[in-house]
DNA sequence: TTGTAGGCGTTATCAC
DNA sequence: GTGATAACGCCTACAA
């Protein structure tokens, strides 16, 4: 018990005492056991995050933050790929529940009963990124539709009257493409073509939608894609058919990726700061953790970023 | 107990009991807690992972496989970042070892014996990947100093014969940079600049080296940075300055990453497939695991791919 | 300031 | 095939 007090509250030691346990610490080799720690206080220090990849900067930035927060702290992350299947998060929870996690993050906001009732029965804190909508607890994130509006005012601002959207095939990918689809018919714009794409989607399948599409892209058309990777496919296609970019197809991507600044053009983004999401995340949970009645939780800002490709 | 063998070795009880169990495991939502279990029988099911940083594909592409991978079978990933710091590691080993993993995940393969000791004391097996050298146990990566050399084999056979190098302030991207310069100077080329960059190094930290060395550049010059987002930058400077890419400065990245294959021109660079390496990595942890006496690991495959920016 | 008792929820082991 | 018992290593609560 003394060694338990010289880890955890060193100051209701005596400094002597104190001196002599670390010592024999030291001389032992002796390392903690926090599974047993955990299961005692009924607190793991572990926070749980699922996510559907991190191969892409959109979801490794949060966890880059997100980890980078929490290390600070004593909790530890455990990470869980979904990998975009819609049913894998409930098939994977009850497994990282049962190493009883002090809390949650999970990326999008939109979970069915079901779910919402694991989460409920599991009783803590629960923190939604990457999305807004009816929060289960806490909730960082921003509206994907009012993204795909602000992207069609820009584009009608900027003259264009004919659009085209490629989103892959993931909600939030689907909310940005509907929010902008629906801005552009508000406004009279004349909608050519939507397609999804497979999620995942990446240049290639960028490349693929544009070819399919081509035939209908007679004037001057914009296109919104749901990613920069997306973006840059298409601009590729694009070229290789002789079509000038940004004179006939006006090309607008989103999450601001190292490839979309670094292309020719340069692709006109929307910018949102995912590392920021993630530390918010957790410092939220932390609050909750350590006994704030936190509110629901808040908006990021994304904004358009202007390039060449528009 | 009889619970507990209808979770874990549901063939040893008798079908109707096991109905009769998993009825009361519904009606009650009982979730087991492995927190317990881990305690009880010294196994936890997790395995931890250290990486520099998930915000990069070097890292984020090995992250994800090996995930991917152990998520099938029931163990999941405790991610630490060491923000290559070079001390974070032993620092943050601690706090990681008392949660006792079942076995780590550790980047790179230059450790001093502090490290080793505290790993030999846990007695886990240990992968490390992305490097070659003396493994702790077991390894999975490559020569980094290799792939220098065959860089600059490349670029000699190329007709180069003046030389320049950028690199992150990273064991690893000093390796490369070294094995790159050692070649070169062996076969009579000349050495007009090195620079050593912040790690991690961006395009921005390119773009600075650059004009940096600019002054430098007079004659037809072949540049290998340690990374894509390095080679960006300079090539963006480059032009800016008016130096033709390739005709004047021939610029080599490394990783293959999205931003290089889609810049213009796109950029000659080295590629590892990361994803292989962790799937890998975990593929010999269970291995280990299951009670294999496995190898010391093995070396994955890299290639240089020449594209415009040589 | 330090120490004792008991229990956290599993699993290893052995008995039936 | 099923169950009883005793750890696993720590922390809560209380006592000295």
């Amino acid at each position: 018990m003394t060694v338990s007090r010289v880890l955890n509250e060193p100051e209701r030691v005596a400094p002597a005492t104190a001196h002599k346990v670390r010592t024999a610490i030291q001389a032992l080799g002796y390392v903690p056991n926090l599974l047993a720690g955990g299961l005692s206080s009924r607190r793991s220090r572990m926070i749980a995050a699922m996510v559907p990849t991190i191969a892409s900067p959109i979801f490794s930035a949060p966890i880059q933050g997100f980890t980078d927060r929490l290390m600070q702290t004593g909790y530890h992350v455990m990470l869980s790929l979904t990998g975009y299947r819609p049913d894998a998060e409930a098939a994977l929870l009850p497994a990282v529940l049962s190493r009883r996690p002090d809390a949650l993050l999970l990326t999008g906001a939109r979970r069915g009963p079901a779910l919402r009732h694991m989460l409920a029965a599991a009783a803590i804190p629960v923190v939604e990124i990457w999305d807004s909508g009816p929060a289960f607890d806490i909730l960082v994130g921003f509206d994907h539709e009012e993204v795909g509006r602000e992207v069609a005012t820009f584009l009608l601002a900027a003259g264009h009257r004919r659009f085209a959207a490629l989103a892959a095939s993931d909600p939030r990918a689907e909310a940005r493409a509907g929010g902008f689809l629906r801005a552009v018919a508000a406004a009279g714009g004349q909608i050519i073509e939507t397609r999804r794409l497979p999620a995942p989607s990446s240049m290639t399948e960028g490349r693929q939608a544009l070819r399919e599409i081509a035939p209908q892209l007679r004037g001057r058309t914009a296109l919104f894609c749901s990613s920069d990777l997306i973006a840059l496919g298409a601009i590729t296609q694009a070229r290789a058919l002789g079509i000038p970019v940004p004179g006939e197809l006006a090309v607008c991507g989103f999450g601001d990726f190292d490839a979309g600044r670094a292309a020719e053009p340069p692709i006109t983004t929307v910018s949102v700061d995912g590392a920021a999401i993630g530390r918010l995340a957790a410092e939220l949970l932390l609050a909750r953790l350590a006994g704030a009645t936190a509110g629901p939780g808040l908006r990021v800002p994304f904004r358009i970023l202007p390039r060449g490709s528009t």
